[in-house]
RNA sequence: GCCCCCGUAGCCUAGCCCGGUCAAGGCAGCGGACUUUUAAUCCGUUGAUCGUGGGUUCGAAUCCCACCGGGGGUACCA
């Protein structure tokens, strides 16, 4: 079609979706009209013509497709309609009825050409194979194939119901900075950027944890962000640099309060946004409604793998088991380090759940108290369905000498990376000198959750951009340039 | 970072293993027929230096090397 721009609307004014039209005229007869006039917009997928009439599919991402009747004695400019293009925007009014045949339609009366899709469409039937074209074209992508569109609002869904879930529950929602001057949180790589006129360094925040205590701290007793959080690692099905968390803080409640939390949540949710709490996972089917199974980290190694394995074991003996369980450890590492490590392992993979695992060793654990009576472990939980970590969680260490003393401990081990900055945030510690109480604190991975959900297996099914290598046109100028222009 | 696999017209594929009328088919496009189609159908037709660059060879989509992009695995990931 040739068409400028002058020839197309500003506005179109639509009084139906085809989801709402097949629900109204679900009653009507093959061959027979409601006297009913709508306007109707949206993608035009499919485009047949029989010479003096043409039928047309509309998809308006309504989730239901509508067909477009046209004939040459009813329908304004019909030669014009009858060269549309598979992908053309087209508004379009007239009569509902259901043809002959039985299929429900818009009889075309008059009609306008909204968009006109200069480049061709994927083919009609196989659509969109090529995955890098899928994620690199999401625009096309969602046209094309209906699961991707209908991953993005399972995924919207499950996000507002689960701010309308707390904000019931008396927490409110509040925003940290994502700019850090110290990465903490998290022991994740953080991706580092440059503040010009303060001339410094800054780095994208690998959790918003340490500024979300703080707030607990300064008396916001529920508080909750979901957002982007960045970690400059490897990316893989279920790894993206970045993501989105929630973390919720909840004074005076511990780990066992939040469990009671999570599995309500995460259960509400599910019925929210799927509808149900029985998902798919590979060939078997989890149940997301509570109680979930509580098990301890030891009890369930010793059950999974049959070794006794526990954090008040012998470092050399326990490095022997895992040894035997044909894990690697690092040479000097501590039982409760081999315990995370064979629980990583061999162990979480295999958890169908969903089930809390509680109860980890504290040297993997520095931000989390100790077990009120259990030597070596903290008071924390992961999570775990469909051999997944959905959720991390504890009851939040609160005194400060035992942070620094927790933090120094880190920056040994994290010092041998010579890329990961071993700073001591001091100020979240000062923090904690003016008092922390007693508080409960929870993480959830939102895309995983999606995931679960959605009974996918790539995270860059639920992310609609995901993070992809740049293409030669994509990198444009050198950095060197556009900073000098913008400064 | 390392290992394996993939890359053919706008889209989906065949050909690659055993180099030589192999650049093929379908959809889309273009021209034509058609008043009830549902991936409409029928007739005709345009379109690809086979990801890029080297090499081997009389001859390469096909074999070799490097690079680019993607996928999977693995490593890193309190």
């Amino acid at each position: 079609m040739n068409s400028s721009e002058n020839d197309i609307p500003y506005s179109f004014e639509v009084t139906a979706t085809a989801a709402e039209l097949h629900e109204t005229h679900a009653d009507l007869c093959p061959d027979e009209r409601s006297g009913v006039s709508v306007s109707v917009a949206g993608r035009l997928m499919l485009r047949r013509v029989q010479g003096r009439i043409c039928f047309g599919t509309l998809d308006d991402a309504s989730g239901r497709r509508i067909q477009l009747f046209a004939t040459q004695t009813d329908t304004n400019e019909y030669r014009s309609f009858a060269r549309l293009s598979v992908g053309d925007w087209v508004g379009a009014a007239g009569e509902v009825i259901k043809t002959r045949r039985g299929e429900l339609s818009v009889e075309v009366s008059t009609w306008h050409l909204l968009a006109e899709a200069r480049r061709p469409f994927p083919d009609k039937w196989h659509g969109l194979a090529d995955i890098d074209a899928r994620y690199r074209r999401r625009y096309v992508d969602l046209w094309v194939s209906p699961e991707s569109r209908l991953r993005l609002q399972t995924r919207s869904r499950m996000i507002s119901s689960m701010r309308r879930l707390l904000e019931e529950k008396g927490f409110i929602e509040v925003e940290t900075p994502m700019l850090h001057p110290i990465a903490g949180g998290a022991a994740a790589r953080p991706f580092v950027t440059h503040h010009n006129s303060l001339n410094c360094d800054f780095y994208l925040r690998v959790a918003p944890e340490l500024y979300l205590k703080r707030l607990v701290v300064g008396g916001l007793s529920k508080v909750f962000e979901i957002g982007r959080v960045f970690r400059n690692e490897g990316l893989s099905p279920r790894h993206s640099p970045e993501f989105t968390m929630l973390e919720l803080y909840q004074a005076y409640a511990d780990y066992r309060d939040i469990m009671e939390l999570t599995e309500s949540l995460i259960s509400e949710v599910a019925l929210a946004s799927v509808g149900t709490t029985e998902v798919i996972a590979g060939d078997q089917i989890l149940n997301l409604a509570p109680p979930w199974r509580r098990v301890g980290m030891e009890e369930v190694v010793a059950e999974v793998t049959g070794c006794e394995l526990t954090a008040d074991l012998d470092a050399a003996e326990a490095r022997r088991t895992a040894a035997k369980l044909g894990v690697e450890v690092e040479a000097g590492s501590s039982a409760g380090q081999v315990l995370s490590e064979v629980y990583e392992r061999v162990v979480e993979g295999t958890l169908l759940g969903p089930v809390f695992v509680c109860d980890f060793p504290v040297e993997v654990s520095p931000l989390a108290r100790r077990h009120r009576s259990r030597a070596g472990l903290v008071e924390r939980f992961e999570a775990v369905a469909a051999g997944r970590e959905l959720a991390n969680a504890f009851s939040e260490l609160t005194d400060p000498d035992e942070q620094r003393g927790r933090f120094a401990f880190q920056g040994q081990s994290a010092g041998q990376d010579e890329c990961e900055p071993a700073t001591i945030d001091e100020d979240y510690l000062s923090a904690l000198e003016y008092g922390l109480p007693p508080t409960g604190g929870l993480g959830i991975g939102i895309d995983r959750l999606t995931m679960l959900l959605c009974a996918t297996e790539s995270i860059r099914d639920v992310i609609a951009f995901p993070t992809l290598r740049p293409t030669p046109a994509e990198e444009g100028e050198p950095a060197e340039q556009r900073q000098a222009t913008c400064s």
